[in-house]
DNA sequence: CGGCATCCTCCGTGATACTG
DNA sequence: CAGTATCACGGAGGATGCCG
């Protein structure tokens, strides 16, 4: 599944353009406002310097983030959502609607419907 | 990055449960009604049967997806999304009204606010 | 038809070290 | 501070073959 554009389908382009698990939180942390990248890493614990410009470098090439360096001593370099990074917030609101309705993967009482071979998901837990 | 269990911040639970590329378009194809394996791979150009089930499966166990065996000849399978999985719907709309917001990455008229290093991104394409 | 088993590839990511 | 360079890993995903 490599893809040279982005394709048609609006889902498809979406998960094109904010793939791999960091990049959404990227953009999480700079909807309130510019964020200087020693700030985004220490609010994504866990992340790489290497992940974190692969991630923000994507982003400017899509038109979702701006980078702005300013030319001080010690060096200060912002990034910003543009217009349309800044509509990814509906997006992510969704999301998190969504998954907080989600209760942890536990009480799932699958009510039989047909031959429901109901593989015991009550010991199924997230590996 | 290996998440044990759900994490707590909702974008994260959503990206902890719709990993991967594939795992969103298939719910995409489960929006409209229930779909049959074969159904699934069709509507799925370039999916591995490998990957649809293994993607059907985890959903199965986060009861996102109910798994219908109906014990014909020939066998018949269906899957269907449950409650949780149809509310998926607001955030899959979400995603493609944005996408389809964004222009391909082409014209980005980078409007220059400090030192903006305006990598040439008029060359830059999706590789 | 609807899988599962096995092997292999790809790439996002991490760790570490180094630079302007 | 804000990266870049290099090496290595892991898990999603693909290819192929076999089974109920």
């Amino acid at each position: 599944m490599t893809v040279t554009c982005l394709p048609e389908c609006g889902v498809a382009r979406f998960l094109a353009l904010l793939n791999g698990p960091w990049a959404t939180l990227i953009v999480r942390e700079l909807l309130p406002g510019p964020r200087r990248f020693t700030e985004l890493r220490e609010a994504l614990p866990g992340i790489s310097p290497h992940t974190l410009t692969s991630r923000l470098r994507q982003f400017e090439t899509y038109g979702i983030v701006i980078r702005t360096t300013y030319p001080e001593i010690p060096p200060r370099v912002e990034y910003r959502l543009t217009a349309a990074g800044q509509r990814l917030r509906e997006v992510l609101d969704a999301m998190a609607a969504w998954a907080t309705s989600i209760p942890d993967p536990e009480s799932h009482s699958v009510s039989s419907a047909a031959t429901q071979n109901a593989a015991d998901a009550s010991t199924a837990h997230i590996g």
